[in-house]
DNA sequence: AAAATATATTTAGCTAGGTAAATATATTTC
DNA sequence: GAAATATATTTACCTAGCTAAATATATTTT
């Protein structure tokens, strides 16, 4: 098999733990921080932006939120369509967001450090073409 | 957020998305091809063999292995140590091997075609950098 | 305005990764 | 050889992606 597929499948997992470790102490999840740090961002979302923006299916999106409306990072609203329900972050969430986005932006420095910016720059433009 | 992460999860997830698409009329989904590939690039290994050498956790790997031995994918039998679990691809496995390879190779091929050889070198070798 | 179609979200159920702890068997230590 | 430790696998339970189908509300068509 294609060793670049092999590659690309362990480093993205590796990933993932690693920032799942980074963010226990903030008692967070990967998905769960993309879904916060995407609302706040935009400000204020329907789920249905927020699936479209993250490219994954609504299920996925419907799941997490309720669980980040659960835990207390995001308030839900109904929107002036009744079909859709508006998010925001909530008070917490806005206290907590620059903090919890240091870690991360140190966890990605970290990641990174064996490269340039030009070959970050390259490996980007390399991923665009897959496909 | 830096958009190398965020490149290299969405073309993640579109590849697993893909091959699922690949794999479906092989009756099949990514995970068990990869354990029947490992599988049937070692011959004969243990349940232990198989996560070490995937770099997953033992749990995935029992249950993916047992759900390929429901599906009549391989056979299990215990080892001379008594704790262990040996696998083998079935005879219907081995049939079909090298029909669903040949359907990989071409769903593989196709996700590079915008790459030459060097630049598929490169982009691995990119992504080893990372950490 | 009723019927048909479209959109937003949810529910149910699957694969697939993880951790923590339990169980069974081997191996090592005292 | 009994006790302690190590190894192989499993169980229980999370997150997180997916598809298919259901439900509720809007919009468009006739």
């Amino acid at each position: 098999m294609n060793p670049l597929f092999h590659e690309l499948f362990q480093k993205t997992r590796f990933l993932t733990n690693e920032i799942n470790v980074t963010l226990k102490k903030h008692n967070l999840y990967a998905s769960q921080w993309t879904v916060l740090y995407t609302i706040q961002k935009h400000g204020e979302m329907s789920l249905t932006q927020i699936w479209k923006y993250l490219n994954v299916e609504a299920p996925t999106i419907t799941r997490t939120v309720y669980r980040l409306v659960e835990l207390g990072w995001i308030d839900i609203r109904p929107g002036k369509d009744r079909r859709e329900k508006i998010v925001r972050l909530s008070e917490k969430a806005s206290q907590d967001f620059s903090a919890i986005k240091e870690s991360i932006l140190e966890f990605e420095d970290r990641m990174v450090e064996g490269l340039t910016k030009e070959e970050e720059t390259i490996l980007i433009e390399l991923l665009r073409k897959i496909k």
